[in-house]
DNA sequence: GTTGCGGCTTGACGCAAATCAAACGCGAAA
DNA sequence: TTTCGCGTTTGATTTGCGTCAAGCCGCAAC
């Protein structure tokens, strides 16, 4: 398993120091890191291959080397809600590992992607060896937990247009004043992401323009940072 | 810290048989369990007070040793998310301990209730030396973290009417044929969890009640758990 | 150049859920 | 008993978002 890869299954050393500063490995020593990593569990993936998919047994968790892999949940009708969206060094599926052997959602590659798969055998054993690793797991899986209430709060307590103007600022990092960003992928995506159709994103930006927000192509600059904060925590009954 | 608390700050053997059966101890012996738990932990709550709030400096997890715990966001207008609602044997609050030590929800009795905290400080010595207390851990963060994917899955997919229904199959864990179940709080409350209004809520349940679902006061009778089912996994398009 | 295609925008329309508000229990207290 | 308060139901109305569909733009293939 994981032998069958595409073009180049090895670790560069760009590889080394994006797992070098991931979460979960930080804290490891080199020769603890060359001890757990299998230089066969990295896989390339072209833009729109599944990693895996609901419902497969999980058997490990995944690093991003780099690309963007997209967590979704597909429902018997067909329709899909995108869980989240990964970038290098972040980690995903730790969670799978204890449920019951099987990933909750899918995962596919957005954009060329390279990834590093651990086994969830290989992780157990080290991390009963090394409790270090498991603290890193842990905060790795309260990040994600974290993201999921924010998640929910927005889809429960802010409009379309308040979604957007959060997202954009998300991609403005908590910088102040004017910003301008890229945004990340494809505004379809983006819309799926927060949970709303294309056709609602594009309104909702031609909304938001009145608030000092351009939009064009890819690039989106935020006049006023703190005018748009504000139109995001203004709640619902003024 | 802890020792100012009301009625009855002791451990029953009621509250033993609790925390055993909880997920993230069950697997530790009697003297590990002893050796972790400090009885000054046990608070007893009155319904509407406030363990801890949004913001508030995390020092400690909670294990639910009886009644129910409702975690909610708040936004600076004053609306709220309940992002979960606990009850006895269950933990919560185990993420906060590693998210830069603040708990991003609020944590409210909804009904009288007894909690037992946990000292960050000291379970993290005590994972270092036993591993399998990590596991218990993460097996319950990864619960957790299903359950807000499942919720989210939900708020992007599902009509109020459909979200409903999938409460309500909740509540019969998952029995076929006709079930008759308890509502566990105060409708307006399950609204809020389901993400809608009360008044949403009330004709929901009067629209499903051409499916076979019958609400009396806190009690609710599903005629055909399959029917149901097949309501909820209806998609949009048809 | 032309064609075709995929993503984006825009408009018209419908519907699901929120809002506002009134009325209806129903249990607790007087 | 009456009264009060709170949660629930119900109705009338508004609105936000989805749906459907047409048109637009940029780009790659031809």
């Amino acid at each position: 398993m994981g032998q069958h890869c595409d073009s180049r299954p090895l670790l560069t050393p760009d590889d080394w120091a994006t797992l070098k500063r991931s979460a979960i490995l930080r804290d490891l020593s080199d020769t603890d890191l060359a001890a757990l990593l299998d230089p066969r569990g990295v896989r390339s993936l072209e833009r729109g291959h599944l990693l895996f998919q609901q419902g497969d047994p999980a058997r490990a968790l995944f690093l991003v080397l780099g690309g963007q892999i997209k967590l979704s949940r597909i429902n018997p009708g067909g329709d899909e809600a995108v869980v989240h969206i990964y970038g290098a060094g972040e980690s995903f599926a730790e969670a799978a590992m204890f449920l019951g052997g099987r990933y909750p959602v899918a995962a596919e590659a957005i954009v060329p992607s390279r990834v590093m798969s651990i086994e969830s055998e290989a992780l157990r054993r080290k991390v009963a060896e090394r409790p270090e690793i498991a603290f890193a797991m842990m905060a790795s899986m309260s990040r994600h937990l974290k993201v999921l209430v924010d998640q929910i709060e927005r889809m429960k307590l802010l409009s379309a247009d308040q979604r957007v103007a959060e997202f954009l600022l998300g991609l403005g990092a908590g910088k102040a004043g004017a910003v301008t960003v890229s945004l990340p992928h494809e505004k379809s995506l983006i819309a799926k992401q927060l949970g709303m159709k294309p056709a609602t994103f594009s309104r909702a930006i031609a909304r938001i323009r009145e608030l000092g927000v351009e939009v064009n192509g890819n690039q989106a600059r935020i006049g006023d940072t703190a005018a748009l904060r504000a139109f995001v925590n203004r709640s619902a009954e003024d």
